[in-house]
DNA sequence: CTGACTTTACCGAGCGCTCGCTCGGTTTTA
DNA sequence: TAAAACCGAGCGAGCGCTCGGTAAAGTCAG
Protein backbone atom coordinates (compact mmCIF):
# COMPACT_ATOMS: atom_id res chain seq x y z
CA UNK A 1 0.00 0.00 0.00
CA UNK A 2 2.79 2.44 1.05
CA UNK A 3 5.54 2.02 -1.21
CA UNK A 4 4.77 1.95 -5.06
CA UNK A 5 4.78 5.23 -5.92
CA UNK A 6 7.36 5.78 -4.13
CA UNK A 7 10.17 4.25 -5.51
CA UNK A 8 8.78 5.97 -8.36
CA UNK A 9 8.63 9.27 -7.01
CA UNK A 10 12.72 8.47 -5.74
CA UNK A 11 13.39 8.23 -9.09
CA UNK A 12 14.09 11.66 -10.44
CA UNK A 13 16.41 12.86 -8.05
CA UNK A 14 17.83 9.97 -7.15
CA UNK A 15 21.51 9.35 -5.68
CA UNK A 16 23.46 10.82 -8.37
CA UNK A 17 21.11 12.27 -10.60
CA UNK A 18 22.32 14.28 -13.53
CA UNK A 19 18.70 14.08 -14.94
CA UNK A 20 16.89 17.24 -14.60
CA UNK A 21 18.91 20.23 -14.78
CA UNK A 22 20.23 21.95 -11.80
CA UNK A 23 18.66 19.48 -9.48
CA UNK A 24 21.84 18.41 -7.03
CA UNK A 25 23.80 17.85 -10.76
CA UNK A 26 27.35 16.97 -10.85
CA UNK A 27 30.60 17.62 -9.66
CA UNK A 28 30.15 20.95 -7.39
CA UNK A 29 26.65 21.64 -8.30
CA UNK A 30 25.74 20.53 -4.60
CA UNK A 31 25.39 24.87 -4.10
CA UNK A 32 23.30 25.12 -7.12
CA UNK A 33 19.31 25.41 -5.98
CA UNK A 34 17.45 26.90 -9.07
CA UNK A 35 13.92 25.66 -9.26
CA UNK A 36 11.95 23.59 -6.54
CA UNK A 37 11.47 21.21 -9.17
CA UNK A 38 8.64 19.18 -7.15
CA UNK A 39 5.67 17.48 -9.25
CA UNK A 40 2.83 19.84 -8.83
CA UNK A 41 0.59 17.44 -6.99
CA UNK A 42 3.75 16.94 -4.75
CA UNK A 43 3.95 21.22 -4.27
CA UNK A 44 0.61 21.73 -3.49
CA UNK A 45 0.64 18.76 -0.77
CA UNK A 46 3.90 20.71 0.82
CA UNK A 47 2.48 23.90 1.31
CA UNK A 48 -0.99 22.26 2.67
CA UNK A 49 1.37 19.94 4.76
CA UNK A 50 3.19 23.36 6.04
CA UNK A 51 -0.02 24.72 7.25
CA UNK A 52 -2.34 22.87 9.04
CA UNK A 53 0.42 19.29 9.11
CA UNK A 54 0.17 16.11 7.79
CA UNK A 55 -2.72 14.94 9.90
CA UNK A 56 -4.47 18.45 9.85
CA UNK A 57 -4.66 18.42 6.17
CA UNK A 58 -7.47 17.08 3.96
CA UNK A 59 -7.01 15.37 0.91
CA UNK A 60 -9.68 17.74 -0.49
CA UNK A 61 -7.62 20.71 0.27
CA UNK A 62 -4.37 19.23 -1.28
CA UNK A 63 -7.05 18.69 -4.26
CA UNK A 64 -7.96 22.08 -4.47
CA UNK A 65 -4.92 23.57 -4.38
CA UNK A 66 -3.20 21.33 -7.23
CA UNK A 67 -6.65 22.73 -9.73
CA UNK A 68 -7.74 19.27 -9.04
CA UNK A 69 -10.50 16.68 -7.89
CA UNK A 70 -9.96 14.64 -5.83
CA UNK A 71 -10.02 11.58 -7.98
CA UNK A 72 -7.86 13.51 -10.42
CA UNK A 73 -5.38 13.78 -7.55
CA UNK A 74 -5.45 10.07 -6.71
CA UNK A 75 -4.57 9.70 -10.28
CA UNK A 76 -1.19 10.51 -9.64
CA UNK A 77 -0.79 9.42 -5.60
CA UNK A 78 -2.62 6.12 -4.65
CA UNK A 79 -2.58 7.70 -1.15
CA UNK A 80 -2.44 10.42 1.33
CA UNK A 81 0.76 8.97 3.19
CA UNK A 82 2.29 8.18 -0.42
CA UNK A 83 2.32 12.37 -0.94
CA UNK A 84 3.91 12.49 2.89
CA UNK A 85 6.54 9.45 1.87
CA UNK A 86 7.34 10.98 -1.45
CA UNK A 87 8.02 14.32 0.00
CA UNK A 88 10.29 12.53 2.73
CA UNK A 89 11.90 10.89 0.32
CA UNK A 90 12.61 13.62 -1.57
CA UNK A 91 14.09 15.62 0.84
CA UNK A 92 16.15 13.05 2.35
CA UNK A 93 18.00 11.91 -0.93
CA UNK A 94 18.14 15.42 -1.93
CA UNK A 95 20.11 16.05 1.36
CA UNK A 96 22.20 12.99 1.02
CA UNK A 97 23.45 13.57 -2.32
CA UNK A 98 24.47 17.18 -1.82
CA UNK A 99 26.27 16.47 1.25
CA UNK A 100 28.19 13.91 -0.22
CA UNK A 101 28.97 16.02 -3.84
CA UNK A 102 30.26 18.90 -1.06
CA UNK A 103 32.20 16.36 0.72
CA UNK A 104 34.03 14.89 -2.49
CA UNK A 105 34.23 18.55 -4.33
CA UNK A 106 37.01 20.03 -2.89
CA UNK A 107 40.20 19.88 -0.50
CA UNK A 108 40.02 16.66 1.85
CA UNK A 109 41.24 18.29 5.35
CA UNK A 110 39.14 17.46 8.08
CA UNK A 111 38.45 21.61 8.31
CA UNK A 112 37.37 21.98 4.71
CA UNK A 113 35.24 18.82 4.86
CA UNK A 114 33.48 20.02 7.74
CA UNK A 115 33.43 23.83 6.16
CA UNK A 116 31.65 22.16 3.15
CA UNK A 117 29.28 19.78 5.06
CA UNK A 118 28.27 23.18 7.37
CA UNK A 119 27.92 25.17 4.72
CA UNK A 120 25.76 22.51 2.65
CA UNK A 121 23.44 21.36 5.52
CA UNK A 122 23.06 25.24 6.05
CA UNK A 123 22.05 26.08 2.66
CA UNK A 124 19.93 22.92 1.89
CA UNK A 125 17.82 23.96 5.21
CA UNK A 126 17.46 28.08 3.96
CA UNK A 127 16.44 26.80 0.41
CA UNK A 128 14.76 23.75 1.04
CA UNK A 129 13.26 24.98 4.08
CA UNK A 130 9.36 23.72 3.88
CA UNK A 131 10.92 20.36 2.58
CA UNK A 132 13.13 20.03 5.28
CA UNK A 133 10.85 21.16 8.03
CA UNK A 134 7.87 18.75 6.89
CA UNK A 135 10.34 15.92 6.54
CA UNK A 136 11.29 16.32 10.22
CA UNK A 137 8.37 17.70 12.12
CA UNK A 138 6.12 14.67 10.18
CA UNK A 139 8.52 11.54 11.04
CA UNK A 140 5.89 10.10 13.28
CA UNK A 141 3.24 10.50 10.92
CA UNK A 142 5.19 8.27 8.81
CA UNK A 143 3.70 4.75 8.48
CA UNK A 144 5.01 0.94 8.79
CA UNK A 145 8.47 0.58 6.75
CA UNK A 146 8.61 4.42 5.57
CA UNK A 147 9.07 5.53 8.96
CA UNK A 148 11.83 3.18 9.96
CA UNK A 149 13.96 3.96 6.11
CA UNK A 150 13.69 7.56 7.12
CA UNK A 151 15.56 6.91 10.60
CA UNK A 152 18.32 4.70 8.50
CA UNK A 153 18.41 7.77 6.38
CA UNK A 154 18.59 9.86 8.97
CA UNK A 155 21.15 8.40 10.88
CA UNK A 156 22.88 7.62 7.69
CA UNK A 157 23.01 11.34 7.28
CA UNK A 158 23.96 12.34 10.50
CA UNK A 159 27.39 9.74 10.73
CA UNK A 160 28.53 12.02 8.07
CA UNK A 161 28.84 14.94 10.65
CA UNK A 162 30.17 12.75 13.66
CA UNK A 163 32.19 10.68 11.48
CA UNK A 164 33.97 14.45 10.58
CA UNK A 165 33.91 15.55 14.04
CA UNK A 166 35.50 12.34 15.77
CA UNK A 167 38.36 12.82 12.54
CA UNK A 168 39.05 16.19 14.15
CA UNK A 169 38.57 15.32 17.83
CA UNK A 170 41.46 12.50 17.02
CA UNK A 171 43.75 14.95 14.54
CA UNK A 172 43.56 17.43 17.28
CA UNK A 173 41.82 19.79 15.13
CA UNK A 174 38.77 20.52 16.82
CA UNK A 175 38.47 20.77 20.87
CA UNK A 176 35.78 18.95 21.87
CA UNK A 177 35.58 16.35 24.78
CA UNK A 178 31.97 15.43 24.09
CA UNK A 179 31.98 14.72 20.56
CA UNK A 180 28.31 13.28 20.65
CA UNK A 181 26.76 16.59 21.69
CA UNK A 182 29.12 18.41 19.36
CA UNK A 183 27.90 17.15 16.75
CA UNK A 184 24.39 16.80 18.03
CA UNK A 185 24.40 20.39 18.82
CA UNK A 186 25.75 21.22 15.12
CA UNK A 187 23.28 18.88 13.75
CA UNK A 188 20.22 20.33 15.39
CA UNK A 189 21.56 24.41 14.53
CA UNK A 190 21.46 23.52 10.99
CA UNK A 191 18.52 21.72 10.99
CA UNK A 192 17.23 24.04 13.24
CA UNK A 193 17.12 26.85 10.26
CA UNK A 194 14.25 25.20 8.46
CA UNK A 195 12.02 26.30 11.13
CA UNK A 196 12.95 30.12 11.58
CA UNK A 197 14.49 31.34 8.07
CA UNK A 198 12.28 33.24 5.93
CA UNK A 199 13.86 33.06 2.21
CA UNK A 200 12.40 37.28 2.06
CA UNK A 201 14.05 37.66 4.88
CA UNK A 202 17.52 40.28 5.59
CA UNK A 203 19.98 37.41 5.24
CA UNK A 204 20.34 35.23 1.95
CA UNK A 205 21.11 31.74 2.32
CA UNK A 206 24.91 32.31 1.45
CA UNK A 207 24.93 34.97 3.86
CA UNK A 208 23.65 32.84 6.51
CA UNK A 209 25.67 29.59 5.41
CA UNK A 210 28.79 32.09 5.86
CA UNK A 211 27.52 32.82 9.33
CA UNK A 212 26.48 29.51 10.56
CA UNK A 213 30.08 28.21 9.53
CA UNK A 214 31.84 30.66 12.08
CA UNK A 215 29.47 29.69 14.72
CA UNK A 216 29.95 25.92 13.89
CA UNK A 217 33.55 26.33 13.72
CA UNK A 218 33.40 27.67 17.33
CA UNK A 219 30.70 25.00 18.32
CA UNK A 220 33.26 22.29 17.77
CA UNK A 221 36.25 23.54 19.28
CA UNK A 222 38.05 24.38 16.39
CA UNK A 223 39.59 28.39 15.58
CA UNK A 224 37.30 30.63 12.83
CA UNK A 225 38.41 31.56 9.80
CA UNK A 226 39.37 34.71 9.10
CA UNK B 1 -14.80 28.99 22.76
CA UNK B 2 -10.87 28.90 22.87
CA UNK B 3 -9.55 30.47 26.34
CA UNK B 4 -12.08 29.41 29.25
CA UNK B 5 -10.31 26.45 30.65
CA UNK B 6 -7.55 27.93 29.28
CA UNK B 7 -7.25 30.74 31.71
CA UNK B 8 -8.13 28.03 34.35
CA UNK B 9 -5.21 26.02 33.58
CA UNK B 10 -2.83 28.59 33.69
CA UNK B 11 -3.53 29.23 37.36
CA UNK B 12 -1.88 26.55 38.65
CA UNK B 13 2.10 26.86 37.51
CA UNK B 14 1.69 30.83 36.74
CA UNK B 15 4.11 33.60 36.73
CA UNK B 16 5.05 33.05 40.36
CA UNK B 17 3.55 30.03 41.60
CA UNK B 18 4.69 28.66 45.20
CA UNK B 19 1.39 26.55 44.82
CA UNK B 20 2.66 23.07 44.66
CA UNK B 21 5.33 22.35 46.47
CA UNK B 22 8.36 21.48 43.67
CA UNK B 23 7.00 23.26 40.46
CA UNK B 24 9.16 26.43 39.74
CA UNK B 25 9.42 27.26 43.62
CA UNK B 26 11.19 30.00 45.17
CA UNK B 27 14.49 31.42 44.82
CA UNK B 28 16.58 28.70 43.48
CA UNK B 29 14.57 26.36 42.66
CA UNK B 30 14.88 26.49 39.07
CA UNK B 31 16.95 23.58 39.15
CA UNK B 32 14.22 21.17 40.88
CA UNK B 33 12.39 19.19 38.60
CA UNK B 34 10.86 16.43 41.04
CA UNK B 35 7.34 15.24 39.89
CA UNK B 36 5.97 16.41 36.75
CA UNK B 37 2.84 17.46 38.17
CA UNK B 38 0.00 17.47 35.31
CA UNK B 39 -3.06 16.97 35.65
CA UNK B 40 -4.46 13.36 34.82
CA UNK B 41 -6.18 14.34 32.16
CA UNK B 42 -3.27 16.47 30.54
CA UNK B 43 -0.90 13.97 31.29
CA UNK B 44 -2.79 11.59 29.17
CA UNK B 45 -3.46 14.20 26.12
CA UNK B 46 0.24 15.05 26.20
CA UNK B 47 1.27 11.13 25.92
CA UNK B 48 -0.82 10.98 22.89
CA UNK B 49 0.22 14.14 21.15
CA UNK B 50 3.69 12.76 21.28
CA UNK B 51 2.40 8.98 19.62
CA UNK B 52 0.17 11.10 17.02
CA UNK B 53 0.30 14.55 17.15
CA UNK B 54 -2.53 17.11 17.81
CA UNK B 55 -4.54 16.09 14.79
CA UNK B 56 -3.58 12.72 14.53
CA UNK B 57 -5.09 12.07 18.15
CA UNK B 58 -8.58 11.57 18.96
CA UNK B 59 -10.81 12.60 21.97
CA UNK B 60 -11.57 9.03 22.36
CA UNK B 61 -7.96 7.59 22.38
CA UNK B 62 -6.91 10.60 24.95
CA UNK B 63 -10.22 9.30 27.15
CA UNK B 64 -9.23 5.57 27.26
CA UNK B 65 -5.72 6.80 28.29
CA UNK B 66 -6.85 8.68 30.92
CA UNK B 67 -9.17 5.69 32.28
CA UNK B 68 -12.69 8.07 31.06
CA UNK B 69 -15.19 7.97 29.05
CA UNK B 70 -15.73 10.66 26.28
CA UNK B 71 -18.37 12.49 28.28
CA UNK B 72 -16.23 11.97 31.60
CA UNK B 73 -13.16 13.58 29.79
CA UNK B 74 -15.11 16.69 28.31
CA UNK B 75 -16.45 17.11 32.03
CA UNK B 76 -12.58 18.16 32.73
CA UNK B 77 -11.89 19.98 29.71
CA UNK B 78 -14.12 21.69 27.04
CA UNK B 79 -12.68 20.85 23.95
CA UNK B 80 -9.89 19.03 22.62
CA UNK B 81 -7.86 22.57 21.91
CA UNK B 82 -8.61 23.46 25.41
CA UNK B 83 -6.00 20.70 26.08
CA UNK B 84 -3.35 21.93 23.48
CA UNK B 85 -4.08 25.21 25.03
CA UNK B 86 -3.39 24.11 28.67
CA UNK B 87 -0.38 22.17 27.72
CA UNK B 88 1.03 25.16 26.00
CA UNK B 89 0.55 27.69 28.39
CA UNK B 90 1.91 25.33 30.94
CA UNK B 91 5.02 24.72 29.19
CA UNK B 92 5.49 28.56 28.23
CA UNK B 93 4.88 29.43 31.76
CA UNK B 94 7.02 26.87 33.22
CA UNK B 95 9.48 28.06 31.10
CA UNK B 96 9.37 31.77 31.68
CA UNK B 97 9.34 31.10 35.71
CA UNK B 98 12.11 29.43 35.68
CA UNK B 99 14.53 31.28 33.99
CA UNK B 100 13.75 34.32 35.39
CA UNK B 101 14.19 32.63 38.98
CA UNK B 102 17.24 31.23 37.08
CA UNK B 103 18.58 34.83 36.11
CA UNK B 104 17.78 36.21 39.56
CA UNK B 105 19.51 33.58 41.23
CA UNK B 106 23.24 34.27 42.06
CA UNK B 107 26.45 36.62 40.67
CA UNK B 108 24.58 39.39 38.21
CA UNK B 109 28.06 39.58 35.75
CA UNK B 110 27.37 38.52 32.02
CA UNK B 111 28.84 35.51 32.05
CA UNK B 112 27.15 34.26 34.86
CA UNK B 113 23.78 35.51 33.41
CA UNK B 114 24.43 33.50 30.51
CA UNK B 115 25.72 30.18 31.38
CA UNK B 116 22.57 29.74 34.36
CA UNK B 117 19.86 30.87 31.43
CA UNK B 118 21.37 27.84 29.44
CA UNK B 119 21.65 25.81 31.90
CA UNK B 120 17.95 26.44 32.68
CA UNK B 121 16.94 26.11 28.91
CA UNK B 122 18.65 22.62 28.87
CA UNK B 123 17.71 21.52 31.95
CA UNK B 124 13.96 22.35 31.45
CA UNK B 125 14.09 20.81 27.95
CA UNK B 126 15.41 17.47 28.47
CA UNK B 127 13.42 17.32 31.95
CA UNK B 128 10.23 18.34 30.66
CA UNK B 129 11.01 17.17 27.11
CA UNK B 130 7.67 16.36 26.03
CA UNK B 131 5.75 19.06 27.37
CA UNK B 132 8.46 21.01 25.19
CA UNK B 133 8.11 19.37 22.14
CA UNK B 134 4.57 19.50 21.83
CA UNK B 135 4.56 23.34 22.65
CA UNK B 136 7.40 23.58 19.59
CA UNK B 137 5.67 20.97 17.45
CA UNK B 138 2.17 22.15 17.27
CA UNK B 139 1.85 25.66 17.29
CA UNK B 140 0.36 25.65 14.10
CA UNK B 141 -2.52 23.32 15.81
CA UNK B 142 -2.78 26.14 17.73
CA UNK B 143 -6.28 28.70 17.09
CA UNK B 144 -6.76 31.95 16.87
CA UNK B 145 -5.81 34.22 19.97
CA UNK B 146 -3.80 30.91 21.25
CA UNK B 147 -1.36 31.00 18.53
CA UNK B 148 -0.52 34.40 18.62
CA UNK B 149 -0.28 34.38 22.69
CA UNK B 150 2.36 31.76 21.97
CA UNK B 151 4.76 33.25 19.48
CA UNK B 152 4.33 36.37 21.87
CA UNK B 153 5.69 34.53 24.74
CA UNK B 154 8.41 33.00 22.68
CA UNK B 155 9.47 35.76 21.46
CA UNK B 156 9.10 37.20 24.85
CA UNK B 157 11.45 34.17 25.96
CA UNK B 158 14.14 34.18 23.28
CA UNK B 159 14.58 38.12 24.39
CA UNK B 160 15.95 37.04 27.57
CA UNK B 161 18.76 35.06 25.82
CA UNK B 162 19.13 37.98 23.00
CA UNK B 163 19.46 40.66 25.48
CA UNK B 164 22.17 38.77 27.40
CA UNK B 165 24.13 38.15 24.37
CA UNK B 166 24.03 41.88 23.28
CA UNK B 167 24.99 43.00 26.83
CA UNK B 168 28.08 40.77 26.56
CA UNK B 169 29.14 41.86 22.81
CA UNK B 170 28.52 45.22 24.08
CA UNK B 171 30.87 44.61 27.14
CA UNK B 172 33.42 42.63 25.08
CA UNK B 173 32.73 39.48 26.98
CA UNK B 174 31.88 37.69 23.54
CA UNK B 175 32.79 37.71 20.31
CA UNK B 176 29.60 37.62 17.89
CA UNK B 177 29.66 39.42 14.75
CA UNK B 178 26.19 38.55 14.36
CA UNK B 179 24.71 38.70 17.76
CA UNK B 180 21.40 37.96 15.91
CA UNK B 181 22.29 34.92 14.69
CA UNK B 182 24.66 33.37 17.34
CA UNK B 183 21.22 33.93 20.00
CA UNK B 184 19.25 32.19 17.44
CA UNK B 185 21.79 28.99 17.43
CA UNK B 186 21.74 28.84 20.90
CA UNK B 187 18.06 28.59 21.50
CA UNK B 188 18.04 26.23 18.49
CA UNK B 189 20.77 23.87 20.39
CA UNK B 190 18.63 24.21 23.68
CA UNK B 191 15.42 23.80 22.47
CA UNK B 192 16.69 20.66 19.98
CA UNK B 193 17.19 19.10 23.17
CA UNK B 194 13.33 18.45 23.91
CA UNK B 195 13.32 16.26 20.09
CA UNK B 196 15.91 13.82 20.68
CA UNK B 197 17.33 13.60 24.40
CA UNK B 198 15.32 10.19 26.46
CA UNK B 199 15.74 10.33 30.40
CA UNK B 200 16.57 7.25 30.37
CA UNK B 201 19.60 7.40 28.24
CA UNK B 202 23.48 7.44 29.32
CA UNK B 203 23.64 10.88 30.11
CA UNK B 204 21.51 12.67 33.12
CA UNK B 205 20.38 16.20 32.41
CA UNK B 206 22.77 18.17 34.85
CA UNK B 207 25.54 16.44 33.11
CA UNK B 208 24.13 17.54 29.43
CA UNK B 209 23.63 20.55 30.74
CA UNK B 210 27.36 20.87 31.97
CA UNK B 211 28.00 19.84 29.03
CA UNK B 212 26.12 22.41 26.68
CA UNK B 213 26.54 24.94 28.72
CA UNK B 214 30.44 24.17 27.43
CA UNK B 215 29.03 24.49 24.06
CA UNK B 216 26.70 27.25 24.36
CA UNK B 217 29.94 29.35 25.57
CA UNK B 218 32.24 28.78 22.53
CA UNK B 219 29.24 29.35 20.41
CA UNK B 220 28.84 32.76 21.74
CA UNK B 221 32.49 33.25 21.14
CA UNK B 222 33.23 33.46 25.18
CA UNK B 223 36.37 31.54 26.85
CA UNK B 224 35.42 28.11 27.81
CA UNK B 225 34.82 27.34 31.87
CA UNK B 226 38.14 26.16 33.23
C1' DC C 1 -4.14 11.39 -43.78
C1' DT C 2 -7.67 8.64 -41.71
C1' DG C 3 -10.14 6.33 -38.42
C1' DA C 4 -10.20 2.55 -34.88
C1' DC C 5 -8.13 1.73 -30.62
C1' DT C 6 -5.37 2.46 -26.35
C1' DT C 7 -3.59 5.12 -22.85
C1' DT C 8 -3.48 9.02 -19.92
C1' DA C 9 -5.76 12.48 -17.35
C1' DC C 10 -9.27 13.65 -15.21
C1' DC C 11 -14.31 14.20 -12.59
C1' DG C 12 -19.50 13.91 -10.18
C1' DA C 13 -21.43 11.40 -6.88
C1' DG C 14 -21.30 9.02 -2.97
C1' DC C 15 -19.91 4.90 0.38
C1' DG C 16 -18.64 3.53 4.89
C1' DC C 17 -16.56 5.14 8.72
C1' DT C 18 -14.79 7.92 12.41
C1' DC C 19 -14.47 12.36 14.04
C1' DG C 20 -15.50 16.06 17.85
C1' DC C 21 -18.96 16.74 20.68
C1' DT C 22 -23.59 16.39 23.44
C1' DC C 23 -27.88 14.72 25.49
C1' DG C 24 -29.93 12.91 29.44
C1' DG C 25 -29.01 10.50 32.69
C1' DT C 26 -26.54 7.72 37.19
C1' DT C 27 -23.06 7.27 40.77
C1' DT C 28 -19.84 9.15 44.07
C1' DT C 29 -18.27 12.49 47.27
C1' DA C 30 -18.74 16.21 50.84
C1' DT D 1 -29.09 16.73 49.59
C1' DA D 2 -26.54 19.24 46.52
C1' DA D 3 -22.59 19.50 43.95
C1' DA D 4 -18.94 17.08 41.42
C1' DA D 5 -17.61 13.29 38.68
C1' DC D 6 -18.76 10.41 35.52
C1' DC D 7 -21.08 7.38 31.44
C1' DG D 8 -24.12 4.84 27.32
C1' DA D 9 -25.80 6.08 23.26
C1' DG D 10 -25.73 8.61 19.38
C1' DC D 11 -25.90 13.12 16.27
C1' DG D 12 -24.29 15.60 12.24
C1' DA D 13 -20.31 16.52 9.73
C1' DG D 14 -16.36 15.58 7.39
C1' DC D 15 -12.92 12.13 6.54
C1' DG D 16 -10.09 8.98 3.09
C1' DC D 17 -11.10 6.77 -0.70
C1' DT D 18 -13.68 4.54 -4.86
C1' DC D 19 -17.08 3.64 -8.43
C1' DG D 20 -18.12 4.24 -13.08
C1' DG D 21 -17.63 7.02 -16.13
C1' DT D 22 -15.91 11.17 -19.97
C1' DA D 23 -12.48 13.89 -22.74
C1' DA D 24 -8.28 14.46 -24.81
C1' DA D 25 -3.81 12.81 -26.45
C1' DG D 26 -1.02 9.44 -28.53
C1' DT D 27 -0.46 5.08 -31.66
C1' DC D 28 -0.52 2.75 -35.85
C1' DA D 29 -2.43 -0.36 -39.69
C1' DG D 30 -4.40 0.64 -44.08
Amino acid sequence: MVGQRVTDSTEPAAATGTRHPGTAGADGGWQDFSPPALRPVLAAALSCFMENGYHGTTIRQVATRAGLSVPGLYHHFPSKQALLVALDAEAMSELWSRSTAALADGPQSVLDRFDRLVRCLTLFHAHRGELAFIALSEIRSLEGSARTEHIAARDRQQGLLSGIIDEGVAAGIFDAPHPRETSRAITTMCTGVAQWYRIEGELTPEELADRYGRLCRLTAGAAARR
